[in-house]
DNA sequence: AATGAATGAGAGTTCATTCAT
DNA sequence: GATGAATGAACTCTCATTCAT
């Protein structure tokens, strides 16, 4: 992001740095390995040769092959999460249809923001060690969208936690074919917009109206 | 197909509906071996002995390994989406409500058929040799749902292509969440019947009400 | 053993002469990595190579590099065993010098006819997963001594137990010094001489006289 | 060894001092680290966390994983060979009986004074590495029996070699049996007792019987 | 002088694939 | 056509050794 105003001293620096964020830039070499070749062409090896480091320097930062992927996928899952959690605290007390859009919004610009990512740790998901991960992320999302509907202006939900449950899961299936896809800007942003559609709709019929609690407080 | 009418070459007949057989029971066997173990664990030659088979025969009829799992999964995802075009067919000319029961029950249903493969399989969908399977049996649905959504009596859509895109995808989120949980039958009704809702009210808010065409029709 | 009598189809043969006998062919590779290098230096695959196979094949007949040295080991203890126990067997009833003769040159010999075995596998037999196959064959000839001893017709032993137990292990350390040093023939005899000496003294001594049995019956 | 007399030159001493200590500590973890996991789990970073250093230290006293061991099996060896010695040297012209006795219990107690030490070491000295220094050892002790055995007030030995040699090595098996066992006390004096009786025997036996030199000096 | 992170050669082991039987 | 032993490339992981700090 920073322009490269002084060609002069990045060299010392970024060694430093590099030792700290060795862990950072391993995990980012596994997304590339991932990226080309897949899951199943994904060596230790490979990995490190990617980040500029050896295999034994690899190993004293992951015990081992499905930890390093489990924290590749992590890493992208919690920024993801990181994002929806955001948006839900800034739409509380909004109605479902802001809520609806702000959600959707975040999500998918979340996981456009590191489409390489996205893509390559599909198949991390997947595995065994990576449904784990998953399934604690997607809690954490289903928690935070709970929340966030309970507080909302215009709607009452008495099954609070299916609908966070289709909320929380309902926008994975078609980002990740979009993904897949490799759609241009302009498809996702069309779908981004059904998708809003679709869950103002779904959130505005499955919901009792609130309309006395407004007026009078 | 044809009866052994001739009694003097029943020699090749049985033989390739032994062959038929074997690739049939050779694909089970790979969707059980990748039940318990995963994909990480499936080796040709277990697939082989779970089938009763020998690794050699194996590789008489799948060229490698990759193709082998490419076919288990197509022959599941086949499945799946042969009951979706098939509630697409039977929903033709129905309402937009109509439909978006139908073909959900017909997804839901299909993919909890069998459970395990739909489970087994999830990861062999999320690698590269299975992405191209999966991108083609999307493209499928979802031409049979857009080929529905045209016919549908009460509404009209401007952009079919999207809604039967989201349409087709939206499920998989929520019912690969579910698979991978192992959710009580209880709770696959309870967010089928949501999924329901949803796909309900996206279909009729994002269509255009069609009125005249009923009426003087 | 066979002269080279017809140099015509030595061919074939071997191959599955070989192909049943690939596991002793495979431990006697052991061997012989192990004498040019040590255990240390001894890889599955320089085994494999000596041996004429591949590493797969070896793994085929052994779990792993463990049970393949133990198998080594075991192979080699029970020819030297099998010798101590014949020689027991033969003694029954003789004499304690006589006795005393007998054990010794069977084991010297037997330690001596695969001088290059019982050299290299020293030191897998000092190695924890050799003690226990040297403990079982200890005990193994430990028995077979004192099955030996009490039929002695000029001596009874009161603690038949340890003097077995110092019989089947007081030779042990001078033939190995012997085998370490690459003794000559000569002076093998000779310690033999001494061993052989040194038990009889022994067995004389520790034991009781056994007079009037002999003499009346 | 000097006390600090000389306030000004307190630094080498201390550090050398030091130095000293310190070989000795990581001799001490290497024995531990050997005996709990055996030689094939000793790593050199092991050793050093067990004495409490690092491996860079570690490496300043040896030059490698090979003379590390050999230091501390030759620190070992060292001590019982200087056990038999003394007792060598004490045991001058006695009786063969006498020295048999002496010798043994010298040597027996040598070994169980440092019970888990010997238990460890054995692997090592089974090892290429190892070999050179028992052999130097077991040439050392036996030259020390030979002196002795010169002496003996009541015998000739016209083959002192061979009976130095038998001597010096007779009682390795016994006792290498019994440390592998974990052989209570109890048993250890027994064969202990039986061992002495042994090569008193033997010695009694081989030697000539010395008169003359008896009566008259 | 001490440290311990980094290196990377090399070990054990697995498994897709072939092919003689 | 079926079999499964044989192959060996490739993988994960370890550890002796070095060297910048």
């Amino acid at each position: 992001m920073a322009p490269a105003a002084t060609p002069s001293k990045p060299r010392k620096t970024p060694v430093q740095a590099r030792s700290i964020n060795t862990v950072e830039v391993i995990l980012q070499a596994c997304v590339q390995v991932l990226l080309d070749g897949g899951l199943a062409r994904l060596t230790t090896t490979r990995v490190a040769q990617r980040a500029g480091t050896s295999v034994g320097s690899l190993y004293q930062y992951f015990p081992d092959k499905q930890s390093l992927l489990a924290a590749a996928l992590e890493r992208h899952l919690t920024q993801v999460i990181a994002a929806v959690e955001g948006a839900c605290a800034r739409a509380k007390g909004k109605t479902a249809a802001a809520m609806a859009a702000t959600v959707v919004d975040a999500f998918v610009s979340a996981k456009f923001v590191d489409h390489p990512a996205s893509r390559a740790l599909y198949a991390v998901a997947a595995e065994v060690s990576g449904a784990l991960v998953v399934e604690q992320m997607t809690q954490r999302s289903q928690r935070a969208l709970c929340d966030m509907l309970a507080t909302a202006s215009d709607r009452t939900y008495s099954n609070l936690a299916e609908v966070g449950f289709v909320l929380s899961t309902a926008a994975v299936g078609p980002v990740q074919a979009l993904l897949a896809s490799n759609a241009s800007l302009k498809s996702v942003r069309a779908i981004q917009q059904q998708l809003t559609l679709m869950m103002c709709a779904y959130l505005k019929t499955t919901g009792t109206t609130r309309r006395a609690a407004k007026r009078r407080t």
